[in-house]
Formats: structure tokens, C-alpha cells, sequence
DNA sequence: CTGAAAGCGCTTACAG
DNA sequence: CTGAAAGCGCTTACAG
């Protein structure tokens, strides 16, 4: 391959060829109307060159960067990497790249000073793991860039959103801890105002429920507002014996947690989590937890944004109308 | 905050202080000369008019995109999204955007057809997970790009690398088998030609040569080159009763294929990996693993590349002399 | 200290 | 089917 020591630009495509830059770009862009000898003299020279496009400048001309922004606060929960790892790859198939955006753990929440650092790169799409809260909702409509929630409701806000039947896996986790003979549970949340989480607290309640059972206020934690140690102390004291947890991270730190205090997860203590981060990892199955079908759900997200991205207007199903959670037994419960 | 349905340009910024699209220009890259009036006056119509920078547009003109490529094959392991989280942390905190480009596992190396797609970003340094193959390394040194290899020896391609003492660490892995009473060893590769897979090797060596041993060839593997369910069977039949894995991901395969053939890992087999992902990712501590110190090893990274980027000359230390590896012990060890 | 002009490397819209 | 010109939104280099 060549050197590129001196950085090549259409014109001297078009000087060596003795084409107009016009032409050649045509060319390479594929548009109508060229015979096939200009394309095999534009082809050569590119490649006896070591041509390589200028994306930025191709992008402010055109007005599309072949850019996908993604918005996430935390990738070392690989539900976020995993996902994005899947996502991205669809993405860069399509011709887009990623550009990667953290609210440094600020918020669950999209907030201006992202959106600015988000926009000043001109993005053809947004898919966010993060929530557009209040103003930013209008904020991000107005720019017109396709927006993708993802692993959250995009309804509140009026916007797309692929996600799954929260309740519905909060719900099952909760019969499960009870058919496995736990009776005294606990959730332990991320943030109190965050719908996914709420959405699986209510279906532990619902389950709960079934049972003519109820949580008690006191036994919900968040633990981003909330000290680990005081959450688990609380648990322990009040003999707490099956938990659900937010998600597998949150739920890995309790299992450590009660273990330090001589309490055994599974037999003592049953506790559940959300994400199947170990399915994702191949790892054992040490912890049982609620499975959305995760590859399925990833790719969801990418041909939806695809989707707006390619101006289609085909409506499909939402993953939250073909897909059902479903749980995975590890050894955290009976 | 303000409407961005029509897109605002410096040009409007000029218009409504009467000032030159120059002169706003420079207030808002802070270069030397303007008056505090000029400034308020910038300042005030940029936040009415909701004013975000074009950074294709800037990065187009003044030839520095604020953009770090980030080359990687497998987000999916830890290793990579916990650097990676952190690492572009760090980037965004000085004011670059990192841009993520996957090899789709098609090797552990960079090759021509993915140097396209980052080259064409004009990135202004780029990290990169995978090594660089054959005539790449010339490619990318031409390209005048600062290149920094990570988690991997650069000093083979030139180039500049942050790594480990791999063999160190395959060399302690290797005593802490032995000392736990483990006599017969394996080791589980990824690739058969990537130096930091055959510096872990070559550390369980020495290990064993210390104690008057040696590694019987045909119990090296190398898991992208062979199946799974092969070696494993090899691993049994021949009475292997201790495994250095090359990463921990492979660790956890290993050790769930072994419990499948009624091996119990720690008991029957020790089984050690490389990188603590349960450590990133607060998880029990199940596997028996070498540890990089992978905050520190991911700062470093990030300090190289922000120091490349800067330009400054400054000479540090090496990760690599500065930290060693230790040993964290799971129970997939006696 | 500020402005008018040029130009980064493309693609678009138009002319032929 | 091909080309000359304009322009995307900035920053640079220069003039005043």
C-alpha cells in the first residue's frame, strides 16, 4: 500500500487522471453517469495513491457525517459495553462510526453540556443509554437528529425507545424468589425517579401481590443515593431473606456485601439481579438473574436507528412486543 | 436553552454583535487580543443564540479534529470496555472525543481495510488494543499519527507501547500454581503469534524450569485456533490438573467446560487467568487471576496519549517499570 | 485590537 | 456524460 507521507486529496486524483475533482468524486460516490473507463482510470489512481477520503470535510459539505453518537454514563457494566460492542459493529457494517459520549457518571440523564459536546460533531443519530431529562426532551427534537433511547421508554418523552417489558421481568424475578420459599424481600434500586427501575420494583410488588404479600417502604433502597454498607446493614437487621436487585452489578455487590457478614446467598439469602451479565461474558452462573435476550435486544436497537437514519418509514414490532424476559437460575437462590 | 431548529453559524454570532466572524472566532478560541467588551458581547449572543461550534468545520480548517481513534476488537471483554471507560474519560476531559473502530475479530491486528475508515476521520492520535501487522507499522508511522499501542510491547514495531511484564506475570501465575501443590500444567493461548499471549507462556516456563520442570508442547493451546471442546478434552484425558488461561474470559470457559466433564476447578484443577475483570466489575472473587492494576494501567495510557497529543517531550517513567502485576487469589485455586 | 480574504477538502447545483 | 463554480463553517495568515 502507499505512503501517505503527503496527504492526498481529490485534486491530485483529478490531476493524475486528468479529470475535474468533480468527476472523481462523482465516481467514488457512486452517483449516476460515468463510463466505465473514467471508473477504472478514478479507481487506479485512488489506489496507486492511497486515496483516502476526508470525512470531515465530505460531512460539512454534505451534511451527513456517517457519524453515530452514543451516550452512556458507565461502560464497565457490560450490559452498556456489550451492547455497545454489538450496536457498534452493526453500525460500522452500515458505513456509520461511533463517537462516544459519558456524562462522567453525573446522572441517568442526558444534560446540555453533553447535548452541546454531542451536536458540535454533527451526528446523523443519537443512541442514548441515557434519558433526556426535562428541557433537553424539546432540545433534542428540535436539532431533528434521529434519537434512540435505549433499555428505557421512550413514551414519557415522546420519543423512540427500545426496551422491554420491565414490570413483567421484576414480576417474574419476585415468583421466583417466592416459589423458591423466600419471604421477606427487599429491592435495592439505582436511582428513585428512573421508570426502569421503578418498573421492576412494581413487578416484585405485583408479584408480591399475587401472594397477598407487600414490599415494605423501608426495605427499597437506591444505591446512588444511598450508602452500600447502610443499605446491607439494614438488611441484615431486619432479616431480609431474598433481595432483587436493579441490575447484576448492583447485585454482585450485595452478595459480597452479605457474605462479609456471614450471610450465604442462596441459602440464607436469595438474590436476584437484571442484565445476565455472566451469559454475556460466558462466565459460571452464579448469580440468577432476569435475561431480556440480550444479543436480540442489541440488535434491536441498531436496526431501529438504522431504520430512522435510512428515512424508511416501515413499522415493525417493538422488541417489547416480541420478546418476553425470561429468567436464569444460578446458585444466588434455591 | 435556546431553539436550535435553524442552525446558528459564527455568522449569526457576527451579525448580531456586529462584529466580524474573525473576531468571534477568536473570543471563543481564546486567542490573544480582545477587549473584556468584545468578549461579553460574544459571550451573551453565542448563549441567546444557543451557539454550538462545528467541529467538522473547525477540525477541516485548522487540521486538528479533537478526535482519538480507539482501535479495539472485542468490547465485550472487560479488559477492553473498563480501559476504554476510563481512557476516554480522561480524553473527554481534555476536550477530545473518542471515535471507537472494531476489527470484527477478524485478528488481533490492525489491518489496511480499518486504517481506511480511522485515517478518514482524521483522527488526532489513535489508541489501539490490536497490534500493527506486516507493512502497517510503516503506514502508520508515515501517517504522522501519534500511535500508541496499549496492553501490548510497542518496542517490536518502534513504536510506542504501555504494557506489562507479561512474562512476570505468567511467572508469578506459574509459582502460585505450583506452591499450591498443582503438578501437571497446561497453558490456554489465545493466538499462537501475539507476544503478549507467548510472554505469559513463556512466564509459566520459567516457573516451571525453576523447579526442575518443563511444558509439555502439546499442552499449549491456543483457543482462536482450536476448538474449545478439543482442548478441554485433551485437558482431561492427559490428567491436567493445573491451566494458566491467557485472559480471564478464557479462564471462565475453561472452567465451565472442565465442571461439565465432572472436573471441579480449584480441587481437581487449578485454574488461573489473567486481568481481574471480576475485580473492574466488583464481582466475587471466584477466579484465581493476575492482576495489571488496571486503573493505574488504563491512567497510563491515557497519560501517554494526552502527552503525545500535547507534544511535550517530556520523558516518564514506563508503566511497565514502574507497577508489577500481582496475584489475586479466587477459589479456582487451592 | 479588528477585519477582509483565502482556503481546508469535499459535494452540490448548474451549465454544457 | 463531464466540468467550472460555489459553498459547507470554520481558522489562518495577513493587512491595517
Amino acid at each position: 500500500m502507499p505512503d501517505i507521507k503527503k496527504k492526498v486529496t481529490l485534486k491530485d486524483i483529478a490531476e493524475k487522471t486528468g479529470l475535474s475533482v468533480n468527476t472523481v468524486s462523482r465516481v467514488l460516490n457512486k452517483k449516476p453517469y460515468y463510463t466505465k473507463e473514467v471508473e477504472e482510470k478514478v479507481t487506479a489512481a485512488c489506489k496507486e495513491l492511497g486515496y483516502i477520503v476526508d470525512m470531515n470535510a465530505s460531512g460539512l459539505r454534505s451534511g451527513s457525517t456517517r457519524t453515530v453518537a452514543i451516550l452512556y454514563d458507565d461502560l464497565v457494566n457490560p450490559f452498556y459495553s456489550y451492547t455497545t460492542d454489538i450496536i457498534s459493529k452493526r453500525f460500522e457494517e452500515n458505513g456509520y462510526n461511533c463517537i462516544m459520549f459519558s456524562n462522567n457518571d453525573r446522572s441517568p440523564y442526558v444534560d446540555y453540556e453533553l447535548m452541546r459536546s454531542v451536536m458540535a460533531r454533527k451526528p446523523d443519530g443519537i443512541l442514548s443509554f441515557l434519558e433526556p431529562a426535562g428541557d433537553m426532551t424539546d432540545f433534542i427534537k428540535n436539532s431533528g437528529i434521529p434519537f434512540v433511547i435505549f433499555g428505557r421508554d421512550g413514551a414519557p418523552y415522546g420519543m423512540v425507545g427500545v426496551d422491554a417489558d420491565e414490570v413483567y421481568g421484576g414480576k417474574i424475578a419476585g415468583e421466583h424468589l417466592l416459589a423458591r420459599g423466600y419471604r421477606k424481600l427487599a429491592y435495592i434500586g439505582s436511582w428513585h425517579d428512573v421508570k426502569v427501575c421503578l418498573d421492576r420494583q412494581k413487578g416484585l410488588e405485583e408479584a408480591l401481590a399475587e401472594n397477598g404479600m407487600t414490599l415494605s417502604p423501608e426495605h427499597v433502597f437506591y444505591v446512588r443515593e444511598q450508602d452500600f454498607g447502610t443499605i446491607v446493614d439494614k438488611i441484615v437487621k431486619d432479616d431480609i431473606d431474598g433481595v432483587l436487585c436493579f441490575n447484576d452489578v448492583i447485585a454482585f455487590i450485595v452478595m459480597e456485601a452479605l457474605e462479609e457478614r456471614g450471610i450465604e446467598a442462596g441459602a440464607d439469602c436469595g438474590i436476584v439481579g437484571f442484565d445476565n451479565i455472566q451469559g454475556m461474558m460466558r462466565m459460571p452462573r452464579l448469580l440468577t438473574t432476569v435475561d431480556v435476550g440480550n444479543r436480540d435486544f442489541a440488535e434491536a436497537g441498531a436496526e431501529v436507528m438504522l431504520g430512522l437514519l435510512s428515512g424508511s418509514e416501515e413499522e415493525r414490532p417493538s422488541f417489547r412486543e416480541t420478546h418476553k424476559s425470561f429468567l436464569v437460575k444460578g446458585k444466588t437462590t434455591r
